[in-house]
DNA sequence: GTGAAAGCGCTAACAA
DNA sequence: TTGTTAGCGCTTTCAC
């Protein structure tokens, strides 16, 4: 509690001048023996001072304290509210690194590109001592770049996570290559010579779909490495109305759906298909209940994404959960880097592999001794 | 930006002090003016004042400002974290309110009670203003009851969300009544008679399961306002295991699942189903396809939640979408209220319906004649 | 119409 | 080993 009522009935705020009245000694003694560097001093008043300011119930002025020190203890995070799916684990990392420091989270959610510059101008003129900033897709880097200078001039650090719109800023994100190898090594670990890729037309596109790119990349050396031949099944997709609620999902599920057609009129289809997101993979899903395909008897199913719809679909899917808290954690750890003057390196984290019932050996056809070259 | 280049090459941050030796006033003036409340200082003061803060760039210290004011600008938002779906929007709809006034939102998310409870802790030390707060459940009133007082004694006003856990503080919440109320209002409208509710066993428990004993209510008025007999399906629900992941989701999904026997053993099934989550819908659904039973034309299912899930099944679901940016605005909304001293009202706001492929008309077996009574 | 001055709670350089 | 002092940027009262 941070007031007490005196003896004489009046209402005093507990500040440090209390303790220091209270205590007999002063102000600065008290600060210096309260903030942890007081060893010089006699070991009675210490504890003296230690005992009183308990007594009182002194709290410290967090925001005294920051104006003194010219910050303000505030890590701006600003969260893409495109795909919020993970935000809530991702801000518990974040938390989790900084609840042991002075600093706390102001936190915007940013839809459109409008939303991120009024959230960014609210984060200035509050004058945050960091920035996480995971950007609004489309974001012209451009406009970002005054606002990411603007801070810089006030020495305040920025680390982006889940994207790479940011030129020279530290990154945190999701290691899509790696997980796709993870992916495709189970695969073939579970006796799969023939894995297929079910991604979007544009995975190419190394800066738009990054994502879909490092994945390719993963599945790719996965195969090389076992000496098997990429399959890519790459549909069109059309991400023009990427703003309207639910489009994604829909998209996602088109793909997957339609996919199943291309892939069966290859010469020799393959046993498994690692999916770009779980929407994709419930699209596939879908479509082979349709066709009479047995999931995964005949066709083993990998999604991506851990979503909630992975685990009800039937048969329930095997797929990856990105790693949200560790890349709040490591965005925060890396920040508070930042700030104390070490330049963080950019750091990515692969997603873990959820086993369900998607996947299983491939039944009766396995062909060790002629792989697809 | 905060600071200049002066012309001796010196750095300077652009407070008003150095506004005021630029217009050559007192900083009192550049105070007055700055602030609006400079009527009655003469127009060319006014206009230098404003001209040379303009050309200085400055902006002025929030920190100070708090500091000065003796408050911390500051609103906790202390979000439950098991249920997120809807956070993005709820927090979009909080800066959409307070993005007008020098609060900011310090965000949190907790997932336990001892989550919570730190959560609450730094909210305290970082004395916000005011705190809107979604409890964890389970949640022991009493505990956070003292954080409640302790707010309560530096006049920090609290307003709570999406729960009923905290007597004496204002709400704001969906209004599961109406909600139901519309939808069956909805069935009736295109001819159902037979109308069921699906909802779990505890549904009765008005404190455990407001939610749920909030819509047999809206449920049971639109039915008596048409002469129909309520149908509830009860199942039952374990929810020792709350707190794992995915298994709300794969719970309300068995609820449905398993309804479709206990419905279709009725003398009279209905020819609609109302259902307490999108899950049970979607559970439902599939016993439907499973049973060979058409949806919507021989049962219409609504359900409830507005999840990403509704718009993917087959046929897509009608649902309703919980109003979260809504509940955001009239949350922090009244929490301002209660800040200047004015005493909140409690708010409900019904979810609005989405109408999909899962509700029709009843084929062929109308009995306006002849309602199950 | 305008300015002088005090002070919010804390920190830190310097003095004793 | 401890105390004095100045000041962060802003608001506001009171005097001129």
């Amino acid at each position: 509690m941070p007031s007490i009522i005196h003896h004489n009935h009046q209402i005093l705020k507990v500040t440090r001048k209390l303790i220091a009245e209270t205590a007999q000694v002063s102000t600065s003694t008290v600060g210096m023996i309260l903030s942890g560097r007081g060893q010089h001093y006699n070991v009675k008043t210490r504890e003296r001072v230690l005992q009183v300011a308990a007594d009182l119930g002194y709290q410290p002025s967090i925001n005294a304290r920051a104006f003194r020190l010219k910050c303000s203890l505030l890590l701006g995070v600003l969260v893409n509210a495109v795909n919020t799916h993970h935000a809530a684990e991702l801000l518990r990392g974040v938390q989790s690194v900084i609840a042991a420091t002075d600093y706390s989270p102001l936190v915007f959610f940013a839809r459109s590109q409008e939303d991120q510059e009024q959230c960014l101008a609210r984060c200035l003129d509050r004058r945050v001592d960091g920035l996480l900033i995971n950007c609004v897709v489309g974001a012209a880097a451009a406009e970002l770049d005054g606002v990411i200078h603007q801070l810089a001039s006030q020495a305040a650090p920025v680390v982006e996570f889940f994207g790479h719109l940011l030129p020279g800023v530290p990154k945190v994100n999701v290691d899509n290559r790696q997980t796709a190898e993870l992916c495709t090594r189970h695969l073939i670990a579970q006796g799969h010579r023939r894995i297929a890729l079910f991604t979007h037309g544009r995975y190419e596109h190394q800066v738009l779909h990054f994502d879909a790119w490092e994945q390719s990349q993963g599945y790719r050396d996965a195969l090389q490495a076992a000496g098997l031949q990429p399959i890519i099944i790459a549909g069109d997709m059309d991400f023009s109305r990427l703003h309207e609620p639910g489009f994604l999902e829909v998209e996602f599920l088109r793909l997957g759906a339609e996919g199943l057609a291309t892939l069966l009129a290859l010469p020799q289809p393959p046993t498994a298909v690692l999916c770009y997101t779980d929407q994709t993979a419930v699209g596939l899903n879908r479509a082979c209940r349709l066709k009479g395909l047995q999931v995964p008897a005949e066709l083993s199913i990998i999604g991506n994404g851990g979503t909630a719809l992975s685990a009800i679909i039937n048969p329930p899917l095997t797929t990856t959960r990105p790693p949200a808290f560790e890349i709040g954690r490591t965005a925060a750890a890396n920040l508070l880097l930042a700030i104390r003057g070490q330049a963080p390196a950019d750091a990515s984290i692969a997603e873990t592999l959820i086993e369900r019932q998607s996947t299983a050996a491939p039944q009766g056809d396995r062909q060790p001794a002629q792989p697809a070259r």
